[in-house]
DNA sequence: TATCGAGGGGCAATCGATTGACAATTGCGA
DNA sequence: TCGCAATTGTCAATCGATTGCCCCTCGATA
């Protein structure tokens, strides 16, 4: 005998309170009303009280979209990674949520799909709603990076712009102590198996591989890959085999794991025959038979600074233009000495 | 010589350009700056194309706080997952970002931390900012529900709630494949190692396997994990060995390739004595020895498909209240027939 | 008792865009 | 040449919250 849709709250929504409605319930006006829920102690206390209750009753909660209105702040913060799919933003992504709600900013995110056209659109639609922006990675060359941030404070990750504040991934840690590690196991031939070429982590990890290498006396090669994704790691094993070396540092753990897929169909030996270190240790590094060693950003950390020295630049509190984190090197079963296995 | 700081535009931002300016610049009145972007034909062509080329030669961009307030409407919707982190998501949230931005509409994600008081607070954050509100595996109550929904629009994903449109995977084909290829193998006991209680995909999950398995005559037994990710799995192992089965589900692959792991640290042939299935085909399932089979859901397509009923819902346009997707079972080294290996 | 000052609270303008109502212009036919 | 309708554009109110400025009240002090 119930009403065959009795369950369905769907259609009439009632218009949520406003602070005009607080203000007709209490008998003040809108303006007291808008004092006492955000400057404390301004009113008389009593009032305050009566004004906070009714707010509570009415299930008063603000409207951002006019209070950003009149203030310009929207409360809200961007963040645009190349891929959102890729297992190497997570802790990123969880570290800058969680300092952004600390600060009661609520994060937008957004993925540029691996296109720097369509970062640039993003970016710019993201610009109108939010306080400031994250680029993660970005793809975008220096005058555009510029030019956004010329309209609202923007934020580098994982690059670094001129004049732009950054954070970034301080990457010799970790290569110093992979590179030593194979050093000391006897590998003197090794590749660096490439990310995209625009990528600055990219350039920064094969500077920083190559110039140690030099150092240490090691001779190095780099391989070009096609893709920063598994596909792109399995497609480029031949010239890797090619290359002839023992070790090869791979662009991230996406590429890493694609080669090490592809030397097992292969029956190459990891690491008997050849070592293999990713970039990242991503979710899944461990999986793998033999697991992948990876050179280990402070990912989660670096989401949460970024997002915590953004804060500060809204603020007008502006420190310098650069933090560094450290990263370190995870050892697992992908490293041996060249040969073990004959 | 050059300035130190000349790189630097931190600074002055100028303010974004309004319809007023355009209006000065073109000598109309807003009003009709406003029609000229949004009523294409409502004017005479001619000076709608003045306005348009004002428009961009000053760089307008809408200013979404603004329009919202007279319209009601944001462009947004907010997508409120338990884990951001969780692999499982990863599809969805990019079918879900695609569906969005075909629609000119900004996705806002959220993330619940897998606890239900949290998802409640976001969601109802959320809310203010959004048009609509997608809520992927709910903990939530349906009465929780049931009164966000009273608020604003509100799509389910991977659960169902009385009166509330939801797309869901339709577990029944993948399960069925699965449990037929083990009975052939000759399996005949098995057990499901289970999610959070309050997972309705959990529930799902279960009853269908139990009721199949039922259906043919094998026997089946729950087995609890404390947690639904890879340590929740690893620590099961235990009761899962003692439950005597050949074959075991878990809720999904993190829990499965927790399990897995386990098994290999103690000995336990994976596929030759356990036979384990997982649920959803995550990133990585395929890169352990052996590779993890698993039941895999359309995840990106019900990102896709409730984002745009929720957009259909918006404009009056409701369809029914539920979509099911079918999943599919994907085999991989992990099944085999019991005691394959003496 | 007159004056001063501080605390408490209201008024009204403002942010940028939208939109219903209305006014001005134009063109056309009679 | 006049009138009418269609076309084109403007006015002004509105959405919800914020905030500078001003006024009122009341107690304290001279």
């Amino acid at each position: 005998m119930d009403q065959p849709d009795a369950a369905a709250p769907a259609q009439d929504r009632k218009a949520p309170a406003t602070i005009y409605d607080i203000a007709r319930h209490t008998g003040v006006s809108p303006s007291t009303v808008s004092r006492a829920l955000n400057k404390p102690g301004r009113l008389n206390p009593d009032t305050e009280r009566r004004i906070r209750e009714a707010a509570k009753e009415l299930g008063y909660r603000i409207n951002p979209m006019a209070r950003a209105l009149p203030t310009g702040k929207t409360g809200t913060l961007g963040l645009i990674v190349s891929d959102i799919t890729n297992p190497v933003y997570f802790d990123l992504v969880r570290g800058a949520e969680r300092a952004a709600s600390e600060a009661g900013f609520t994060l937008i995110f957004a993925d540029s799909q691996e296109s720097g056209e369509l970062e640039l659109t993003t970016a710019e639609r993201l610009q109108s709603y939010v306080d400031g922006l994250l680029l993660v990675a970005s793809r975008l060359d220096d005058r555009q990076i510029q030019g956004l941030s010329s309209v609202k404070p923007v934020m580098m990750v994982n690059r670094e712009v001129p004049g732009i504040p950054a954070v970034v991934p301080d990457v010799r840690p970790g290569i110093t102590d992979a590179l030593d590690q194979l050093r000391r196991l006897g590998h003197r031939r090794i590749a660096y198996l490439s990310g995209p070429p625009l990528s600055w982590l990219n350039g920064m990890r094969w500077k920083t591989l190559f110039d140690l290498a030099v150092e240490w006396d090691m001779s190095i090669v780099e391989v070009k890959s096609t893709a920063p994704t598994r596909e792109g790691g399995a497609e480029a094993f031949q010239r890797v085999k090619a290359a002839g070396v023992t070790a090869v540092f791979a662009y991230n753990d996406l590429v890493a794991l694609g080669l090490l897929r592809e030397c097992r169909e292969h029956r190459i030996d990891v690491p008997g025959r050849l070592s293999i270190i990713g970039f990242d240790d991503i979710f899944g590094a461990d999986l793998p038979t033999p697991a992948l060693s990876s050179i280990k950003s402070p990912l989660s950390e670096i989401g949460e600074k970024a997002v915590r020295r953004l804060l500060s630049e809204l603020d007008g509190t502006q420190g310098g233009t650069e933090i560094l984190l450290q990263t370190r090197f995870v050892s697992r079963e992908s490293v041996a000495g060249p040969h073990e296995v004959q």
